[in-house]
DNA sequence: TATTTTATGATCGTTTATATTCGCTTTGTG
DNA sequence: CACAAAGCGAATATAAACGATCATAAAATA
């Protein structure tokens, strides 16, 4: 058997086992222990499984939920819900509009529904910017210094390439939300960007499920006041009062 | 038996089966060694099968990604002298260098060998940009429009954003080289950007398989002694007094 | 027919994959 | 905590596979 050829297969045996001992793929390929660690050893760097101690398991197992490692399981039960907060945002796209998408994992989820195809649109996400040309979509991209974890373009030639644009509509995610903080981000670099793509917005819509009211990051970037939250369930009184809410059903 | 008929066949009997060896292949068509190895050296650079130590494996098998379905046959790709020239360009990269990588699948090859952490990247390109972030490389990318087949950034806002900086090194790529008309690309958008880039850098190297030589697209970037050709084979003598040409071996 | 181009098979030094062995580290259990 | 068992990486030797080269044969071209 070729060597490609057993470790394709054993790739696949993992996966449908999930997981498995270096025994079990001895007996099951008829190799050696060396050889088992060797391909186990390839495969792990090229990403293929995961290699640990005593075997190996299937990465795509792991792989779904890597995206925000830190996010408790608390947030990660909103799947549903973000699914139609995305949906409902995509809807609000009409021809002719100039459309800026923020970074991050819900305004990625709205790629998916957006529909409108004669609207142009600008993003300072990578990913984002990959999907919506994937889409046949009218792309631009924001310049500037590339963040390794989020993807995500920031930096000053990043306000700056923003300040030269106005967009008609503006999606953007958020990490907290309060009447008195506003809206809130960890990064003071991307608040800075975000601030900046509000600031040159007509009108600019923050895409939020429930559990983000309440929070406050170290950074604000936009005041309660100055956008439309798009959210599954209005927690609060308190936020009607100062702005605009549209409760997806 | 014709050779292009056994070849085809070959790829065949390789899709039939998904893995096979050379030994297989020796019996099945009643060929030598030589002959088989030469067959599955060519039909890999042709990109239809996937040549491995021992034999070759059907190429649907694994790769989903069918970037370019539409190559014909007869258009060599040329793998292991992209492969050889895209690492030597890699080693050229050194400390508090300020690398352009130009969009296009040579220098998406390339990538993949940067060792050097303590240089800065800039590219126009988004898949170039993704793939240098997730080496843990300081990336930045150019704004402007996207360009969908390729996913390059073009247009004018790439233009001005190359133009405020200066780079140590650039990166490029070609779709024709000639003595006359320099290097040539098919895109007036793609070879504005390109000139700017190599106008605004240092040194800039071009990445070419020895095909490229004497092939002339519709519009010039880049006159043939402003840039370094990284090449795998010298086929002409006239270029050598025009300009510096790097052979790897 | 003479010459060039192309395909093929044999040879040879080099590279790659493998199994075995040997210390060292991790894990689990008393 | 201590100790045994299992797992691990590194080094080594061997066999298979490889690419490069060369000479020959067939086909195309002039």
């Amino acid at each position: 058997m070729l060597t490609q050829e057993r470790r394709d297969l054993m790739v696949a045996y993992i996966n449908e086992k999930n997981a498995v001992t270096v025994a079990d793929l001895m007996k099951e390929f008829d190799a050696s222990a060396a050889t088992v660690r060797r391909d186990l050893s390839v495969l792990h760097d090229e990403r293929r499984i995961l290699k640990v101690f005593g075997g190996a398991t299937s990465i795509s197992s792991l792989d779904v939920n890597t995206k925000e490692p830190s996010v408790t399981a608390k947030a990660s039960l909103n799947v549903e819900e973000k699914d139609k907060i995305s949906k409902y945002a995509a809807s609000l796209i009409n021809d002719d509009d100039f459309v800026y998408i923020d970074s991050g994992t819900t305004t990625l989820e709205m790629i998916k529904y957006i529909e409108n195809t004669r609207a142009k649109y600008i993003t300072n996400g990578i990913v984002h910017a990959k999907k919506l040309l994937e889409k046949g979509l009218d792309t631009m991209i924001i310049g500037g210094k590339c963040k390794p974890t989020t993807e995500a373009i920031i930096g000053p030639d990043c306000v700056e390439g923003i300040r030269r644009y106005h967009f008609t509509k503006a999606f953007m995610g958020t990490n907290g939300i309060s009447v008195d903080a506003g809206f809130t981000t960890p990064d003071v670099d991307e608040a800075r960007v975000k601030r900046e793509a509000v600031g040159h917005s007509y009108i600019s819509y923050i895409l939020a499920d429930h559990s983000k009211f309440g929070q406050i990051s170290s950074v604000t970037f936009a005041e309660i006041s100055s956008c439309c939250i798009i959210t599954d369930k209005e927690v609060n009184k308190n936020y009607s009062s100062k702005t605009i809410i549209k409760v997806v059903s």
